[in-house]
DNA sequence: CGGAGCGGGATTTTT
DNA sequence: TCCCGCTCCG
């Protein structure tokens, strides 16, 4: 594969390219040909706009073979930026089995962080860190802001240092430094504080060598602004820059992103952006959907590529997802189109409760396991990650193999964290976060007291505390055991440390968990949870095998922080929306449609009708995600922290085209069969079709301003919301002072009676509503 | 300094 | 419900 070497001499480029062209390359074969055109259209600006399935990561890989087999660029001259760790991985496997082992030079391929981190390192004291710079985690930097707001005395129960971590990420996403905080912004935490303890904080940094997620931009971006000739360095050295689910960047990273490809004029840059803006789920974390509306503007002359056959989802599951999407307004708009078959309609299926959920969903993947297909291809993508545990629980006890995706993750476990602190500080000794988080891990007699001289003495003298404890030891001011104590981990820290160069970081690794104790502390604990704890330090040292040295492993810790999942036997997975955009399953289960948590409560209250668009697009996500089969499931009950609380359908349910969704009964006997209780009586008479309490629509109605009751205009006249809406009686059976009987609230007393909907004064619950198909005359 | 016991608070998504 | 952090006591 010479064509692909990227040591070949420069003068291959022509003789290859012009053997490219000879041979009709493979890699084009195949292709549609707005596919081709996203490939082939190398020069200048390019947006390409791809719909769910349409294959855009196949576009996008055979663009960077396609830059490579002309010889344009070599695989080093090509920057390609993705925003999560998957997507970069799954880009790179995908380049490597086009262009062999080319791939393997694909060295500025990565997220934004990951190169960011990448380009800081080289320039670190250019903007005044040094190269072995830590990385913070989120706990770190939470850490870090409560030591701060102590340090102000800003009462940290009024003003707590994650809501600041959280207005800290908003200003960084917005590329704000702290001068540039918008002064109502600053002013409005721990009055008028804001700013100032956002400067403190940058301060610190530099004093722990360190930068957090939102410095790796911001710092990049300084670099590039105040050293031009630096800048001038990567656009000579970047001949191609493809972007990968644009709709995501945010404003940092999208002046990151016009930096780094202002090397030609404009009109001339090779900047390829792909991005679907139907997609776009991340806004609360400051993605800018509007920089995809806005790249003809920015990108003048720029060509625009529309994918919109989609390769993925059968006739049926592609209209329920387009239905769905077409009710969002802030849309680029396109038309997803499939030759494929019609397949299974998406079902929509109401239960009693989400543990009757989690039963019904596990019986019917064993049912579809009976019927030969693999559990591989099966997903249920929740919402929420606490809903997860109801599914767990059921497959333990069924023993349906599982998998979480996006769980806890390994590097966040606190055995791993610990054991990465020590090395932390191994490798930094100015790292005072990771210094506090083991200085008596296992304890040592090493607690507030000392930790506070420490603190008072580096604070007098800006000097990090590994640096103060080297003084503090030599003085009176500390008691004995104490100061022995200390002078012991100074020494063991010394000591591991120069061995950083000469032993391999895993050995080393085992050392320092032998001889600091911490390996000693988790075998004499006696709790449970201890021999796992004692696993994961095993798989964490056999881990760093894997990496050439201490450094490179501490980088992956941070930028990745995932672990690589052992694959084994089949297993189910259960993951959130968030996590499964970009896979496909031929099943999918979308568990959890109901008001406040899908759409989450909390997107709309802080995000009004932008926050409903992106949960919206969420469900198109979940939606599209399916192949061949998308079950769509609400419950009338969830436990939410301990408390049952009642709930009702999703307004999305509303939106989806009833021509192409079945209605489909909870199988099994389930547990309403019991308890012989119709579920929605108010719609007896169209048992089958009991999806939609009226009562949700009632409310949605009336907020519409609208009559409840009457069948409303809508956009879509033949939404389910519209049958049944025709079909629901506004007549209650019930009236208020009517005893009650419900099945989780136990007895009470009708205090109010609102269409299907009751307001009870239950006698050991309190006041609720709830639907009047779940209570009983009693 | 360390452990136990209690109260309060929180729960979306992630680089 | 659970988990965290704080306080109080030994």
């Amino acid at each position: 594969m010479s064509a692909f070497d990227d040591h070949a001499p420069r003068q291959d480029g022509l003789a290859a390219r012009a053997a490219a062209l000879a041979r009709r390359p493979r890699y084009l074969e195949g292709l549609n040909p707005e596919q081709r055109a996203a490939v082939e259209t190398l020069d200048g600006p390019v947006l390409v706009l791809a719909g769910a399935g349409t294959g855009k990561t196949r576009a996008l890989t055979t663009r960077i073979a396609h830059i490579m087999a002309l010889g344009k660029a070599r695989a080093f001259e090509i920057l390609a930026v993705t925003f999560t760790n998957k997507a970069a991985r799954e880009m790179r496997e995908r380049v490597e089995t086009l262009v062999g082992e080319g791939a393997q030079a694909m060295q500025w391929l990565g997220t934004f962080h990951a190169i960011s981190a990448k380009i800081l390192r080289r320039h670190a004291e250019l903007v005044g860190l040094k190269p072995n710079f830590t990385i913070l985690d989120a706990d770190d930097q939470i850490r870090l802001i409560k030591q701060l707001l102590q340090a102000e005395n800003i009462d940290d129960k009024r003003w707590p240092a994650r809501a600041f971590a959280m207005r800290l990420d908003s200003w960084k996403n917005r590329g704000l430094s702290p001068k540039q905080v918008p002064a109502g912004e600053a002013e409005s935490f721990a009055n008028g504080k804001g700013a100032t303890l956002y400067g403190l904080y940058q301060e610190r940094l530099k004093v722990l060598n360190a930068v957090d997620f939102g410095d790796l931009l911001l710092e990049t971006l300084r670099l590039f602004r105040e050293h031009p000739d630096v800048l001038a360095d990567y656009h000579a050295r970047f001949k191609y820059i493809l972007v990968d689910e644009y709709q995501d960047t945010n404003v940092a990273q999208y002046l990151w992103l016009r930096l780094i490809s202002q090397g030609r004029e404009p009109g001339k840059q090779n900047l390829c952006c792909v991005g679907d803006d139907d997609q776009s789920v991340y806004g609360w974390r400051g993605a800018e959907v509007e920089n995809i509306l806005r790249f003809e503007q920015d990108f003048p002359g720029a060509t625009i590529v529309r994918l919109e056959r989609n390769y993925r989802s059968t006739g049926h599951i592609l209209a329920a997802a387009a239905h769905l999407i077409s009710h969002n307004e802030d849309r680029l708009g396109k038309t997803l189109f499939t030759d494929g078959e019609e397949g299974e309609k998406p079902t929509l299926t109401g239960v009693w409760d989400s543990q009757e959920e989690a039963r019904v969903i596990g019986e019917d993947i064993e049912q579809l396991q009976r019927h030969g297909h693999s559990l591989e291809e099966i997903a249920i993508l929740v919402r929420a990650s606490f809903q997860m545990r109801e599914f767990e629980e059921r497959f333990v006890e069924i023993g349906l193999p599982y998998r979480i995706i996006g769980g806890p993750r390994f590097y966040e476990r606190m055995e791993i964290r610990d054991a990465i602190a020590y090395l932390r500080c191994v490798a930094q000794p100015a790292d005072d976060l990771a210094f506090e988080r083991i200085v008596n891990t296992p304890k040592r007699g090493l607690g507030d007291a000392t930790l506070n001289i420490l603190h008072d003495y580096g604070r007098k003298t800006g000097v990090p505390l590994t640096q103060a404890a080297r003084a503090m030891i030599e003085t009176e001011e500390m008691k004995p055991r104490p100061r022995a104590a200390l002078k012991a981990l100074i020494g063991d820290l010394d000591r591991w440390r120069g061995l950083i160069d000469t032993k391999p970081q895993h050995e080393l690794a085992e050392m320092v968990l032998d001889e600091s104790g911490y390996t000693e502390m988790w075998r004499q604990d006696k709790t449970p949870e201890a021999a796992g704890r004692l696993d994961n330090l095993k798989e964490l040292v056999r881990a760093m095998e894997e990496f050439p040295d201490l450094a490179s492993f501490l980088e992956h810790v941070s930028l990745v922080m995932e672990a690589e999942e052992a694959s084994g036997a089949e297993r189910v997975s259960i993951m959130t929306l968030h996590g499964a955009k970009g896979l496909e399953f031929e099943t999918v289960y979308l568990p959890g449609w109901e008001e406040g948590l899908f759409p989450h409560q909390r997107a709309l209250d802080e995000q009004g009708r932008a926050g409903l668009e992106e949960e919206r697009r969420l469900a198109y996500v979940g939606v599209t995600r399916a192949k061949r089969r998308a079950k769509i499931f609400f419950a009338s009950n969830r436990r939410i922290r301990g408390l049952w609380q009642p709930t009702t359908p999703s307004r999305f349910i509303d939106n989806l085209p009833s021509a192409h969704i079945d209605v489909v009964e909870a199988p099994g006997g389930s547990q309403y069969g019991a308890y012989g209780v119709s579920r929605f009586s108010a719609f007896d008479a169209y048992d089958s079709d009991y999806a939609s309490p009226g009562w949700s629509r009632a409310r949605a109605h009336a907020a519409a301003g609208t009559t409840p009751g009457k069948p409303t205009r809508s956009r879509q006249p033949t939404t389910i919301e519209g049958e049944v809406m025709a079909r629901a009686s506004t007549t209650s059976r019930f009236r208020a002072g009517t005893r009650v009987f419900h099945q989780k609230f136990g007895p009470g007393t009708i205090a109010a009676v609102d269409g299907g909907k009751l307001t009870v004064d239950f006698d050991k619950a309190g006041r609720k509503m709830v639907l009047e198909s779940f209570v009983q005359s009693g």
